[in-house]
RNA sequence: GCAGGUGUUGUGUAGCCUGGUAGCACAAAGGCCUUCCAAGCCUUUAGCCCGGGUUCAAAUCCCGGCACCUGCACCA
C-alpha cells in the first residue's frame, strides 16, 4: 500500500487533532474527534474484555491527581526533577546536584541553593573548563497546587501506582490468593521537554496498564503462553527469533512464564485490532536501558513511518514497588503463603517497669524514654546506667502456619495513543485501481457499524432509508445516515474512515424490501432482506470469514 | 531546551523576495441533473497563527510569543 499522510486524514475526518486549535494549540496535547473517540472506545472495550475474561483480573479506576508521598516512594519524585546546568562555552550539560555531590557535598535539590553553591565553589565545566550557566529546573511531572501551606499534588506519570497502593483491597477481593491482576485504563501525564510527532509523544496520554502479582516461589500465570501465533523477538544480544511466546519461554529467551503469557495476550489483542504482525516485534531492553524498577523488560514495537515505535512495555518490576510502599507508608502490603505448621521461639523484649520504679522512682520517665529510643546507656543521678539491666528478655512459643512475603509484579502496559497511531499507519492506504484512500481496520474497531444510504435522495428512497436507519439505531447498532452527493462519493467517504458496511436503499427496496450490503475491502455487494441486516454486520459473506 | 526552517478557508496549496481588491483545487452546504463506486452544471459558506511595531497602506517588512517540521539534547 502506498503511503498516506495519516495526520492529514485524521485532521480532515475528525479522528484526532491538536488540542485548543483555535488558540494556537499546545504541544503534546491531542484530542480525539467524533470518529477517533469511537475507535479508541472500541479498542479499550476489546482490551478490557480480553483482560477480564482471564477470570482473575479486576479493574481499578483511580485518580490522576496523586499524593506526593506515593511518588516519592515509587522513585518518580527524585527522577522527575531535573536540575541541569549548561556550559556557556562548549554547551555540555550536567545535572547540578551530581556536580556538587561529586565534591563530597550533600546537595540540596533547590534551585537557588544549587546556583549559589556553584558560584561559591567557583565550579567550571569538566570538559573545557568554561563558565557554567544558570541552573535550570525541568519538572517532568505536572504539579498541582493545593493551597497555601499545603504540599503540592502531582498528576500521575503512570497509572501503576494507584494499583500498588491499593494492593490490599484487591488481595482481599481475590480472597488472598495469588496470582491475580489489576487493570486500569486511564490517563497519565508527563511534562516532556519536546513532545513531537502527533500521537507518538504526548504530555497527556491514554494507557491501559495491568499489574499482576505473584508469589516469588511460584511465578506462574494461570494459563499457558500462546502456542500458535508467531512473531519476531529481538533479544538484548541482538539475536532475532521468529517464534511463539511458548517457544521463547521454553527455550529460556524469556525467563518469566507470566511475561511470556502476556506477550501472547498482547499478540492476540494486536492481531484482533489490526496491527500487522509482520511489522511487529518484541524487543528486549538492554541493561542500560532498563527503568529504575525493572530487571527485565520487553517492548512490543510496531514498524511505522516513524520507524519502530514502542506500543507496549512488559516489565518485570520485581518486588520494587510494594517494598517501597511498605517502607514509606509503614503499612502492611504483604501477601501470605501457607507453610507447614511449626512451633517457633520468638524473642520478646520487655521493659522492666517494676525494677526502674524501685531503683529510681523520680528518674523513671527519663529511663523509659531512653530505652524506647534504643539507647544502651544513660547518664543519670551522677552515674552511668546500663539500660540492659532494665530489659527482660524472654522466649515465647508461637505456632506459625503462614508467612509474609512481598509479591512480585509483572506489568504489561499498553500505550493507547501509540497503538492508534500504529493501527492507522498499518491500515491506511490507497486503492490500487482508483487511488482513493481507504482505512482497512477490523470491523470490531470501526467507528460505526454501517452507513445507510439511499441511492437517490428522492422518490421515497430517502424516507425508506431513514426508516431502516432508525430501526438499526433502535437495535443498538451505531449507524450513519447520509443522502448527500453521488452514491460513489458516499461509499468513498466511509471507506476513508474504516466503516466496513454500506447499506444501500434502491428502487427494488421499495418493491421487495431488500437492500444491498457492500463490503469496504472488496467493494462487492449482496442483496439481502432488510431484516437480515443485523445478521450480516460483522460478517464477510463473500469469503465466509469474519470481517 | 538549543539551532535552522515553516505557519494563508475544513484539507492541500499560490501570493511574501519587489507592501496596495487574497487566488486555485479538493471537501462541505443548497439547487438542477443522475437507477450503484469521488460524473457534470449553477450558487453558497469559509482563511492570512497571536500580539506589537514601521508605513498613507502589512498575508507580505521588523520585534516578541505560540505552534509545526528537521537535527541535536531529553525520553525515568
Amino acid at each position: 500500500m502506498k503511503k498516506v499522510d495519516q495526520e492529514e486524514v485524521a485532521r480532515r475526518r475528525g479522528i484526532y487533532f491538536q488540542s485548543f486549535g483555535i488558540y494556537g494549540g499546545i504541544s503534546g496535547l491531542f484530542d480525539y474527534g467524533p470518529l477517533g473517540s469511537r475507535i479508541k472506545d472500541r479498542i479499550v472495550r476489546i482490551w478490557k474484555e480480553m483482560m477480564l475474561s482471564e477470570g482473575n483480573i479486576a479493574e481499578f479506576d483511580g485518580t490522576a491527581v496523586t499524593h506526593q508521598e506515593v511518588l516519592k516512594a515509587s522513585g518518580h519524585y527524585d527522577r522527575f526533577f531535573d536540575y541541569s546546568v549548561e556550559c556557556t562555552e562548549c554547551g555540555n550539560r550536567y545535572r547540578a546536584d551530581d556536580l556538587i555531590q561529586k565534591r563530597g557535598i550533600e546537595a540540596i535539590v533547590d534551585r537557588e541553593w544549587l546556583q549559589n553553591k556553584i558560584l561559591e565553589l567557583n565550579m567550571k565545566c569538566e570538559k573545557c573548563g568554561g563558565k557554567l550557566g544558570d541552573v535550570k529546573i525541568q519538572k517532568l511531572m505536572f504539579q498541582v497546587e493545593q493551597g497555601e501551606g499545603q504540599e503540592p499534588l502531582f498528576l500521575r506519570p503512570e497509572t501503576a501506582q494507584g494499583m500498588f497502593v491499593n494492593f490490599k483491597e484487591y488481595y482481599r477481593f481475590f480472597r488472598e490468593k495469588l496470582p491475580f491482576a489489576i487493570i486500569t485504563v486511564g490517563r497519565g501525564y508527563r511534562n516532556e521537554i519536546s513532545p513531537r510527532r502527533a500521537l507518538y509523544r504526548l504530555r497527556e496520554f491514554n494507557m491501559m496498564e495491568c499489574e499482576s502479582f505473584f508469589d516469588p516461589q511460584n511465578e506462574m500465570w494461570i494459563h499457558d503462553p500462546e502456542e500458535n501465533l508467531k512473531v519476531t523477538f529481538l533479544t538484548n544480544e541482538g539475536k532475532e527469533i521468529h517464534a511463539t511466546p511458548r517457544d521463547v519461554y521454553e527455550n529460556g529467551v524469556v525467563k518469566s512464564q507470566p511475561m511470556a503469557y502476556f506477550m501472547g495476550l498482547a499478540i492476540r489483542f494486536y492481531s484482533r485490532i489490526g496491527i500487522d504482525l509482520n511489522r511487529f516485534r518484541f524487543r528486549q531492553h538492554k541493561k542500560e536501558e532498563l527503568s529504575h524498577y525493572s530487571s527485565e523488560t520487553w517492548d512490543a514495537e510496531a514498524l511505522t513511518d516513524l520507524g519502530w515505535i514502542e506500543i507496549t512495555g512488559i516489565a518485570h518490576r520485581g518486588i520494587f514497588d510494594l517494598t517501597n510502599h511498605i517502607k514509606a507508608s509503614g503499612k502492611d502490603l504483604y501477601a501470605q503463603r501457607v507453610v507447614q505448621r511449626k512451633e517457633m521461639l520468638n524473642k520478646v523484649r520487655e521493659v522492666d517497669y517494676d525494677k526502674i520504679k524501685a531503683d529510681f522512682p523520680e528518674l523513671s520517665p527519663k529511663i523509659i524514654a531512653a530505652i524506647k529510643d534504643g539507647k544502651s546507656k544513660l547518664e543519670a543521678g551522677g552515674r552511668t546506667l546500663d539500660l540492659a539491666d532494665y530489659i527482660i528478655e524472654r522466649e515465647e512459643k508461637v505456632t506459625v502456619d503462614r508467612e509474609n512475603f512481598v509479591p512480585i509484579v509483572i506489568e504489561p502496559a499498553f500505550g493507547l495513543d501509540r497503538i492508534i497511531y500504529a493501527i492507522l499507519d498499518h491500515n491506511l492506504g490507497l486503492r490500487d485501481e482508483s487511488g482513493y484512500v481507504f482505512l482497512k481496520i477490523p470491523y470490531e474497531i470501526s467507528p460505526y457499524d454501517a452507513a445507510v444510504l439511499p441511492l437517490m435522495a428522492r422518490d421515497g428512497l430517502d424516507q425508506k432509508a431513514n426508516e431502516i436507519y432508525e430501526e438499526l439505531l433502535r437495535q443498538k447498532f451505531t449507524v450513519i445516515y447520509d443522502d448527500s452527493g453521488s452514491i460513489g462519493k458516499r461509499y468513498s467517504r466511509y471507506d476513508e474512515v474504516g466503516i466496513v458496511y454500506c447499506i444501500t436503499v434502491d428502487y427494488e427496496t421499495l418493491k421487495d424490501d431488500t437492500v444491498t450490503i457492500r463490503h469496504r475491502d472488496t467493494r462487492e455487494q449482496l442483496r439481502i432482506k432488510v431484516n437480515e441486516i443485523p445478521k450480516y454486520l460483522g460478517l464477510n459473506p463473500w469469503n465466509g470469514k469474519k470481517n
